[in-house]
DNA sequence: CTGAAAGCGCTTACAG
DNA sequence: CTGAAAGCGCTTACAG
């Protein structure tokens, strides 16, 4: 110790990662990490991890997972000791290539139907009918939906499904002119709410697929002179910081973001450190946070 | 190459690390991963970081930068290539440890007067000037601000300086009860926004030293039946994502987050690379966005 | 219990 | 030009 002291030693956790194996180190993937949600989970992922005596190394795959592939030979090389997925399906080619990197895999945000990958999602059929159910109570019988495309296998089709199962329990016809598509983005939801505006059946509400969507719905909506919520009443999805920016604060579905980061921290880290050989998937349960975008129609 | 695709080879960088002295990684340490604020300068970062073949690791300090020394420690122990320290002030105590650890760092959205360390930011007097400037060519004379703390050398004294010069330079007289002080957040800006409207004389027009702070002032007054910017100009400052999701869409003062983390990253490797043995600062330039929120005053 | 040796998977300098 | 050896800074198994 004063040897140490003496000579200013400081160790060499390279050098240690060659012999042990083990680099105390995990790759997180994200199609964009400059997004509101990703750095949310990014949060939880971080804080977990540090607690643990890991560093994390962020991987922007970009749009379509254009760098996925790359990436995940970056992380191999590296010797990551595990990986978190997170919001984008997880390809043949991406699990055939973390298979062989024989690491422990967490997918967030996404799961898949094929290979046994433990996961950590909200279960968005039901949030979605969470959504529209609210609606239908506050005496709503007329909602639009804008939806994220239906061939998105998790934030897209059983969105609309929730949304469609919703109205049918309560015995509401379902409208297909009344569903707009959009891609989650601002923009696309504002095309999307003209369209609705100037084509679909009247409606009194509208439940979008995410909170940018139905800040972008709700934008235009007020831009052609309808009062939120008096004239439409708006419910979104995720909570992402800024839903209780906007004015009138957005009642959405609230997801867990930072907490599903912790979540899938914690599962990877059990599996890297052997604590156990298997770990679960979890849903985690989201809840409905009302604020002021929503109206009781009498 | 037949033996490599026989046995499967994969190389181990952490081996060619041990020998190379060169890990391909950098550090990045920032008060909040999660803001949008963080995540814009840390996509830069990331996107010039893997072009040239570096991994990124993301610290979190947290508020205070309470963890900043235990993750210095770490990065150091790791071996990375060089640092990126950003919103934050370099303490002493860091740029001790930074310097024990003879790799390369370059600051964003900081800088040190004390130490000669290359930063990105952009000028924040200048940058307030020209927000206040831009009120007074519209007509107005009566302008409040919301500031950040005045302790703050980098975001929050400066940016008060700015305004107080743009409007000395026009021959409008400074009053100290114009300007409230907040903690660049939401919260503190509504609390900033209702002393102002009770206390301070009449005012037009207000800046506030960040874009959070200019929408929690503007839905206190909306709440307060304002109409913006009809009753009440604002302009805010940053350009994050979200200043044009809000409805009216807000004029602000946009910082290139991404582009100075490309930036930072790009001086950071060239350091690594020894391609040169110093790198200059840069003070990358904003520009005001006009949206909505600011009207002229006949 | 202490201390020297072997080995992790590379790269580089050097001998042949 | 090719190929074996040394060494990066650790940890672990083993000899003393």
């Amino acid at each position: 110790m004063q040897a140490v002291e003496e000579l200013g030693y400081q160790p060499n956790a390279i050098a240690r990662g060659l012999v042990n194996k083990r680099t105390q180190t995990i790759g997180v993937l994200f199609p964009d990490v400059s997004s509101s949600f990703s750095s949310d989970i990014l949060h939880g992922i971080e804080e977990i991890a540090q607690e643990r005596g890991f560093s994390v190394i962020v991987c922007n795959t970009a749009a379509e997972g254009k760098r996925t592939l790359k990436y995940l030979q970056v992380l191999r090389e590296k010797q990551v000791d595990g990986i978190v997925f997170t919001s984008e399906v997880l390809k043949e080619e991406y699990f055939q290539a973390i298979k062989e990197m024989r690491v422990p895999v967490i997918l967030v945000n996404t799961m898949s139907q094929k290979y046994m990958i433990p996961y950590v999602k909200v279960d968005d059929r039901q949030a979605a009918y969470h959504a529209t159910d609210y609606l239908i109570q506050k005496g709503h019988r007329e909602i639009a939906m804008i939806s994220g495309s239906l061939k998105d296998q998790i934030a897209g089709y059983p969105r609309l499904d929730g949304y469609r199962q919703a109205l049918a329990d309560n015995g509401i016809e379902y409208i297909e002119s009344r569903v707009a598509v959009g891609d989650f983005q601002l923009e696309s939801s504002r095309k999307a709410m003209k369209k609705l505006l100037a084509e679909a059946p009247p409606f009194t509400a509208v439940f979008a697929a995410s909170d940018e969507m139905a800040i972008g719905a709700m934008n235009c909506a007020m831009e052609q002179g309808l009062k939120i919520p008096d004239d439409l009443s708006i419910i979104g999805y995720d909570d992402l910081k800024f839903a209780r920016m906007v004015y009138p604060p957005l009642t959405t579905i609230h997801q867990p973001l930072t907490m599903m980061g912790r979540m899938a921290s914690e599962k990877l880290i059990a599996l890297i450190e052997d604590k156990v050989s298997q770990v679960s998937s979890s849903i985690v349960s989201h809840h409905l946070v009302e604020r002021q975008t929503v109206r009781s129609k009498p």
